[in-house]
DNA sequence: TCCAATTTAGTACAGTCGTGCTACTTTGGC
DNA sequence: GCCAAAGTAGCACGACTGTACTAAATTGGA
């Protein structure tokens, strides 16, 4: 075997050249030429890991899809250091910072935001791609419930609220406010989809605040 | 003067083209010669009206802007037929009624949203499409501005309600569900983002519901 | 009926595209 | 040093692209 080059990390590679491009010129900009010239490579040498345009498409999706999951847990676990989460006002106040992973308001997750537009709608018309677009939404939709619920069972939030309908909510805000973001950043103030973010959940506290 | 066929229509018959065909198959799927072929004309014909692609482009995109821009305002004026809206509980009914025409739940405001968010993922890309973007989803902040305020003035929200921050919230949960219905429909059931949004209206109201 | 302006159709050109294919270079085990 | 496998580069093919251009068809006014 004269194995050299490490084919997983090559194809990650690849992957992120899909999103320079992509992020650069929209989806249907990511060529198999385009791709190569961007990670430095030929074309032929994609194809030596990629059979298919399509299939290099869809491992770049999936891969950004695996990013944005991690980087969902990494949030989620690191706001429970010791393993027991704070209540009352706290919760809410943690809650709302985890949330704030999901928008893209520094240049890393605007990066890693915009690629994830461009795949999402190229979904809308390619629907072998349309499957890991729903993952990733559900994905956050897993994230947002588990917050909310979170902040019932500590006492954080009205013992009534209506949890699905909550939930809902909250990943409607967060995809709409990522989407704003990106289209007209100047239109936010520095922080303010933060402290929307933030009112939001507050309002989810039964008791007069 | 020989002027036989129509013009004005003429673009716009074109311009419907291009929706289909970024509705079919994608954005940078609209050629020249797509869209001649979607309208039953030929791709020299089309560049008799539209110098460039990009002209063309631009133009689909601001039409599409100024349809949705109608359809909002048509939608907010058949709201006050008597010119005095209702009061109290059923204000907030009319109004979670009104932000119903911003979802894309019926098959032609679908098609509208699909056309639009390709539109304006596209525009992330290409800053000629960008100004028309950002005015769109201007035009649905100040729509949700003006319920939000009217609400307050009819004694319907909590008057110390922070309207910016409750603008804002509305905006972006109306941009996010619209764009999770397009990529998952069988997520929601029906009437279920309708009732969410109602819900959130609901909430303004300071006094216990 | 006929002219002239408008509209349409079609061609040509220089690019880029995905993909299949072949030849070349590199490299680890012997 | 040598060989075989792995990786790379590059070409060829047919198809599609935007745009420029020209010739044909259409049609209303005189």
């Amino acid at each position: 075997m004269v194995n050299k080059i490490d084919e997983v990390q090559r194809r990650r590679v690849l992957a992120e050249a899909v999103w320079t491009v992509i992020r650069r010129d929209g989806f249907d900009a990511a060529s198999v030429r385009a791709v190569a010239a961007e990670a430095g490579l030929s074309a032929g040498s994609v194809r030596h890991f990629f059979g298919t345009q399509n299939e290099l498409h869809i491992f770049a999706m999936e891969e950004l899809s695996r990013d944005i999951g991690a980087r969902i847990r990494a949030r989620f676990e690191a706001g429970r250091p010791d393993g027991t989460p704070p209540r009352g006002s706290r919760a809410r106040e943690l809650a709302a910072e985890m949330l704030g992973v999901l928008l893209p308001h520094d240049k890393q997750t605007r990066l890693l935001y915009e690629a994830h537009m461009q795949f999402t709608i190229k979904a809308l018309v390619q629907p072998a791609l349309a499957q890991v677009a729903r993952q990733i939404l559900g994905e956050i939709r897993q994230f947002a419930g588990a917050i909310i619920s979170d902040l019932v069972e500590l006492g954080a939030a009205d013992p009534d609220l209506d949890i699905d309908t909550a939930r809902n909510q909250l990943c409607a805000m967060l995809d709409g406010y990522a989407l704003e973001m990106l289209v007209d950043p100047a239109a936010f103030e520095p922080g303010e989809p933060e402290r929307n973010l933030r009112s939001f959940i507050d309002s989810l506290d039964g008791t007069t605040s």
